[in-house]
DNA sequence: GTGCGGCCAGAAAACCTATTCCGAAAGTTC
DNA sequence: GAACTTTCGGAATAGGTTTTCTGGCCGCAC
């Protein structure tokens, strides 16, 4: 019995009073002499009282917890994230739950069922891809905000990364560099990110009445050996170009390696952007990445406020919220030259 | 009131039994006719009652979930570990509290008060290095297990990797390459792992009668650029160097650079080996990487295992557990040619 | 035929831990 | 001594599980 953690009835016989004194004076509600206060909070220090959460909530309705359901089998771009949803939920002493569901909808399903008996204030979804996803199956009532996929719901709130932007960034960038013959390089065609990130590139092209160097958008795969492979093909098709803009910074390297070998110089004959800021990626490329961040710490700080909000029953207006995307400027596109006769 | 989420009560005046009648007939316990439990359990699924975990767990006295608490700032070494974690919880419907320290004690401290207070069942504790790390202020009573980093408290129980282990599979695989010249460039002195990963290698070179390459372990970062000034520095103080084993795949990526600036091939002239088997690293380089993975994922995997057993009232024996690495091979060391000509 | 033990199904009550509301006892004030 | 105020105890509550209790029915024996 020496193991057993104590309760407030332990706190109310060590004070000698009842355990509704114990409550109020722990809370510091209702009238009670000072003393009286002081003998129960000493009580509680010296047994190292901790109240019951479970008790609290129960009574209270709330239990200052969140889940975060991700489908990313806590992938990479699950860290950042995180970092946000921390960053806005600490304060509130909310602690998360996570669950990764492995792209399984019965794992899925699972997890959302054991949520629901948990009775968490509230979930964030977060998909790896823009994509539309059905609707969490989960008790209604509880605030659901998606992240980066949405929900078929459209009544269902979606917090996402501005890939528009950021390939407008990206493109904007490079023309006040002086580039004029932008190549694109980047993922898969099916998938909505990389195709938005071109449709933003082709808007700052058309505005400044430029073609895309190579005449086409280089679709292809998220890999280094891609980006190597799709370098030759454009500088085949387009000798001219001055610039590549990469889908991500692991088609970023293999493009500046491709480069390397042909013995061209980064930025000098051809700057390259790349996508994602993944530091490790970015920062140890030769020259180091210029790229898009898509700030998704933001996006996850965004996505927990909006759900405390919604928590809180304040009503979270339009059912889109975009983060802005923001530039990270490494040497490849010649912000800071490297030395003069390289 | 049609928002509120049924209850017991709810469904027993449904089916017009008792509340202890129909938490008999959902558990499957006590002595039921078939008919009652049939008609509860329709009663149940017409209001989509779901049970309040926060309740049974009052009951209980178990939560069924379990914390992480990481210094990590979710890094990357985090990911496997939590995939590992999950294969051991999820299979017992253990939910997982995630906890980001940031490095900072306080944090810490104040993380591991919030979930004394939310009565987890156990604590994973889990540094990114190899380290002695005070205890964590934690009720008595709660099991933690600490992962790769270990309390200082010799009772405490902590799963780590191999890296001792690493370090030898690494020179063995080199030996039996056929490669008697092997240097070695990795991370900061003042940390355990790379001490550790050294030593296996020495071990190795000392049973065969060899000497390390270059005279010396290059101590530096772990980084790539580090891993491109150190294959300089090896390849002038041994230039008949045939192998490389390096501390991380970073560093391998770095030092691969420079091989090829020099115009050696890798496997060809220099066998290099990784660390980590950090997939897009060490997939991404060219040649691919072979390195050791330290299994992370089975260290979250038996640190789960372990905390379950601890949880049960099992007792762990032993004070380490400690995983054995593998070694992941590709063409850096040759085991598969890549085309005769190159 | 009746009295009683035993069994079954399910109701009723206790319990888990903390909070809150109501009211009572004690002390004050006029 | 009536009317308040202050201070605190006790009970109700949250939503389940578990234990105890009760009423009806059956079977067996006298």
């Amino acid at each position: 019995m020496s193991q057993r953690v104590p309760t407030v009835r332990d706190v109310a016989v060590r004070a000698g009073v009842s355990v509704g004194t114990v409550s109020k004076a722990l809370n510091n509600r209702g009238q009670l002499r000072e003393e009286t206060r002081a003998r129960v909070v000493a009580a509680a220090r010296d047994l190292g009282f901790r109240p019951n959460a479970l008790a609290q909530s129960l009574q209270s309705g709330r239990t200052y917890t969140v889940a975060v359901i991700t489908t990313d089998r806590f992938g990479r771009f699950g860290n950042p994230l995180m970092l946000g949803v921390e960053d806005a939920l600490g304060a509130d002493r909310v602690s998360v739950f996570l669950c990764d569901t492995r792209d399984d909808p019965i794992r899925e399903h699972h997890h959302a069922q054991t949520l629901d008996e948990r009775r968490v204030d509230g979930i964030i979804v977060a998909g790896r891809r823009k994509q539309t996803r059905p609707p969490l199956a989960v008790a209604s009532g509880v605030p659901v905000v998606y992240v980066i996929a949405q929900s078929s719901d459209p009544s269902d709130f979606c917090v996402t990364t501005d890939d528009v932007g950021g390939g407008a960034l990206a493109g904007r960038h490079l023309l006040a560099a002086g580039r004029t013959h932008i190549g694109h390089i980047t993922g898969p065609e099916r998938f909505a990110d990389p195709r938005e990130r071109a449709a933003g590139l082709q808007s700052v092209l058309d505005s400044a009445g430029l073609d895309l160097a190579g005449g086409q958008v280089f679709y292809g795969e998220w890999s280094e050996d891609w980006g190597r492979r799709a370098a030759e093909m454009l500088l085949h098709a387009a000798p001219d170009t001055d610039a590549i803009f990469c889908g991500s910074d692991q088609i970023a390297r293999g493009v500046v390696e491709t480069l390397r070998d042909r013995r061209l110089r980064v930025p000098g004959d051809i700057a390259v952007v790349g996508f994602d800021n993944w530091e490790p990626m970015a920062a140890g490329c030769r020259p180091p990445l210029t790229t898009v961040d898509p700030n998704l710490r933001e996006v996850g700080r965004v996505a927990a406020t909006r759900l405390l909000d919604m928590i809180a029953g304040t009503p979270v207006q339009g059912s889109t919220e975009t983060v802005p995307a923001w530039l990270m400027l490494r040497e490849s596109t010649g912000v800071r030259l490297v030395d003069p006769q390289s």
